[in-house]
DNA sequence: ATTATCTATAGATCTATAGATAATGC
DNA sequence: ATTATCTATAGATCTATAGATAATGC
């Protein structure tokens, strides 16, 4: 959490933090016009210290997904290193990021109310499902020729998964992770029968720790 | 585009109308907090005539986004009328909608910038797919026990494949949209044969008449 | 006579900054 | 001495409406 540099480089550290923070919780709310005023007080830092970080609004909008998307990146590479087989890294990726649409539900909300930027984003989640598919691939565990195209599938089935489990709040939300996860990896070229036993073993889902770096 | 009714609802609905298109283009734009009074302007009527037809912005695009899924999904129907297996229904609606992504780009861009919208929508696009899903299944044509767990990949794809198309402006838009198809239809259940023999197949494309009713 | 539209604007809201205050560096 | 933060606000912007005008109904 704490930064390094010295106490004022920390400091400032953590009012940036604090404004996207912030920042996180409207867009989870669906707010992207709250007033600036209203941002800062809900980060609890005076008004005129929000144009020591950011130039507009959408520049501190931007930093936020962003850094929700990195943390959450950074969290799945956590819990999959010791894993080697591409498909398998990328199946279990997915399957969990699907179960934190209900642990952690303001991220989830962060990543659907911010549809496009997911999936363009050259950081956080997608360049890691972008190198797992290429992997799998090159090693023939894939048939995924256009990774691109793939990429368009898995986002957006995230998304919508996303959509599916913020709107139906009962739903077993790690039996349709698995099941879409398996969806995908029919899709991206695995036997069906594969891809089920891929998504019926047991996964990490460590303790969380997607705060702010 | 002439409503029935006598003159003064004409009337009425051709500045309604005039509306729902002005804020289509503000969607497109990625502008959806554009004063009303652009709007008003863009739509050639005057500032007050707004609060005749709509309570709030959100009001307004809200309308904009729903009638553009409409005429959409009508326009599908048109060209899918003479097909009865829901199978090659469902392809055939998915491989058009791709290729209007690039025939009618202000209209995907509706679609990628309101993102969840369209997943969750019960209008327009969602609502049908999900129709011709079931009755494929039912049929024994796709294996999808879930439809709305296969309407999360679905709808999610289509905004991929939108929000990939837009970003890769010199994509082959109908090899991607028929890769794509493909690649939902095996998720789907069927073989990667059988899916690619749906996908070559010739599709009408009339000249789409997708403006306001 | 009725209904819809238009023009003009009061009042509310928000942004961006100036100037004062507090914390840290040296 | 320097840097970051805070408070307070001028000026810009926007919303929503009042009142006038134009179009249609009968």
């Amino acid at each position: 959490m704490t930064t390094a540099g010295n106490r004022l480089e920390r400091r400032k550290a953590r009012t940036r933090s604090a404004l996207i923070t912030a920042a996180q919780r409207f867009i989870a709310d669906g707010k992207p016009n709250a007033p600036i005023l209203e941002i800062t007080q809900a980060a609890d830092v005076g008004m005129g210290s929000f144009y020591n970080h950011f130039d507009s609004r959408d520049e501190l909008f931007a930093a936020a997904v962003e850094s929700a998307l990195e943390s959450l990146g950074d969290y799945l590479d956590s819990l999959t290193v010791e894993l080697s087989d591409p498909a398998e890294i990328f199946a279990q990726s997915f399957r969990i990021t699907g179960r934190l649409f209900r642990l952690q539900p303001d991220l989830s909300r962060v990543l659907v109310n911010s549809g496009p930027s997911l999936i363009a984003s050259t950081k956080g989640l997608a360049p890691r499902a972008a190198r797992d598919i290429a992997a799998a691939t090159e090693a023939g565990r894939f048939v995924a020729p256009d990774t691109d195209l793939a990429m368009a599938l898995v986002a957006g089935s995230l998304l919508g998964l996303g959509q599916l489990l913020l709107q139906q709040p009962d739903r077993d939300d790690a039996a349709a992770a698995d099941a879409l996860t398996a969806g995908i990896l029919v899709s991206l070229g695995l036997s069906r029968a594969e891809a089920e036993e891929l998504c019926s073993r047991p996964i990490p889902l460590g303790a969380a720790d997607l705060d702010q770096p």
